[in-house]
DNA sequence: TTGTAATTGTTGCAAATGCAACAGTAATAT
DNA sequence: ATATTACTGTTGCATTTGCAACAATTACAA
C-alpha cells in the first residue's frame, strides 16, 4: 500500500491552504524556481507540471542533478554551499506551492488542527524524496552506459515495455551523466543485440 | 546556524526514550543492521560508530551507496522493491536506535508531549540526510575519476587540508564506484601532478 | 512561411577506465 | 609465532567512453 495516495495529497492541498502562509505561483518554461539561499528556508510543492534540478560547476558544464514532477517536493534546504550552482528549473509550465521552512518548525497558531497533519505528509513526501535519490544513485553505481540505460528504461516503462522519449535523448544522456553520441552509439548496439527496439522516440524494452 | 545542533540531539535522544517504542541495540563489525522490507518499516538513528548502505546485484558485485555516520538516520522505507539487494552493515562497534514508522504517523499517546518535537527532529535528520544524498548525487556527476577524488577529498578534509584514509582504499574506490587500481593510478598522477601529497594513509590537499 | 536554433545521428580518434594478474605488505586469527 | 586473509601498489592490455566535428532533421519563433 503507498502511504501517499491521491485523497491524502488532496487533503495535504487543502490543509495548506487553511494553515501555513502559503505562496502558489506558475512557472513558465525554463524559469528559475529556486535558488540557493541559506537565508531563505523554502520547500516546494509541485502541484502541476515539472521541473529539473539543474547544477552548473565553475567551468559552465551543466548536468541535470534530478527529474522532479507533479506531487514532489524539493527545498534550498537541501542542498550545502558548494562551489557549483544548484537551481531548480521549470521544464514547461509549472505551478509551485512554497512552505515557509519556519511555518513548518514553530506551530503556525495555537493548536491548528492542520499543522500535525502537515508535518506527517511533508515527512512523507521527503522519504519519498529520499527513495527517489537513492534510486538516482543507484542508476549513477551501474558501471557501463549499457547498465545505466537499461536501468533507467526498466524503471520508466509501460506495462507493454515501452517507454517514449518525451523530453529528449540530451535530456536523457544528460541525466544518466553520460556522452550524448555515446548514449546514442550504446542504443544502437543494444538494438543490435536484440535488447531493444527502436522508432525514433519510441523504444521497446524486449529483456 | 546549524538546525541540528549538539542540544537538539540530545533532548531528541532523551525524547524517544519517553516517547515511543524504540529499540536500541549495538552491533559489531559486519552486522546485519536493517533490510530492505516492505512489511517492518523501520527508521534507524545511530547513537554511535559507523555503518554502511551496501547494495548487492545479481551478479554479486557490491558497491557502497553511502556512508552512515553517528546522528545519521536510515530506513528501509528510503528503498524501493529493486532486482539488487540493498542492506544496513555495521562499521565497526554501532549503536543504533529503532523507531517503529507507525509510532511517528500514529500518536504514541494522546497529546504526548514529546511526539511533536520527535517529528520535528526526525524531519530534520531526513533534510540532512537528503543532503547527503545530494552531495553523493554531485559527486557521481564528476566526470573524470581525478574531479571525483578531489571532491571527495575537499569534502572530508581537515582545517589542514589533510584527509586521513580511516576505512580503506578499497572502500574509498567503492564509494566512488571506480576500479580500485585506477583509483591508485590516478592518486599517483595527482601527486605527479602536484595536487595532492600523500604518505600512506595521509592525503594533503594542495589546491 | 521562412529563417534560426536545437536536436539527432554518425564517425574517427584520443584518452580514460576497468579488468586481470601478481608481488609485497599489513592485519587478523589460530 | 605462524598461518591465513585482506589490502596496497603496480602494470599491460582491451574496452569503453568522451570529445569534436559535421550533416540531416526537427522544432520554434519572427
Amino acid at each position: 500500500m503507498k502511504t501517499l495516495d491521491e485523497t491524502r495529497l488532496l487533503q495535504f492541498k487543502k490543509n495548506l491552504s487553511n494553515c501555513v502562509n502559503i505562496k502558489s505561483k506558475t512557472f513558465y518554461n525554463k524559469e528559475l524556481i529556486l535558488s540557493y539561499s541559506p537565508i531563505k528556508k523554502k520547500i516546494g510543492f509541485i502541484t502541476e507540471g515539472k521541473a529539473n534540478i539543474v547544477k552548473t560547476d565553475k567551468e559552465g558544464n551543466t548536468t541535470i542533478m534530478r527529474d522532479l514532477k507533479e506531487n514532489d517536493i524539493f527545498s534550498n534546504l537541501f542542498f550545502q554551499d558548494s562551489e557549483d550552482e544548484i537551481y531548480i528549473i521549470s521544464n514547461g509550465e509549472t505551478k509551485v506551492i512554497f512552505i515557509d521552512y519556519y511555518n513548518i518548525i514553530k506551530n503556525c497558531n495555537q493548536n491548528c488542527p492542520f499543522h500535525n497533519s502537515i508535518v506527517l505528509t511533508l515527512f512523507d513526501l521527503l522519504i519519498e524524496d529520499n527513495k527517489q535519490q537513492n534510486e538516482k544513485i543507484e542508476l549513477l553505481s551501474k558501471r557501463t552506459v549499457e547498465e545505466k540505460i537499461l536501468f533507467f528504461l526498466k524503471q520508466r516503462m509501460n506495462k507493454n515495455n515501452i517507454f517514449k522519449v518525451t523530453t529528449s535523448y540530451k535530456a536523457i544522456a544528460e541525466y544518466l551523466f553520460v556522452d550524448r553520441s555515446n548514449l546514442m552509439r550504446e542504443l544502437k548496439k543494444m538494438e543490435e543485440k536484440g535488447l531493444i527496439e527502436r522508432y525514433e522516440k519510441t523504444i521497446k524494452i524486449k529483456s
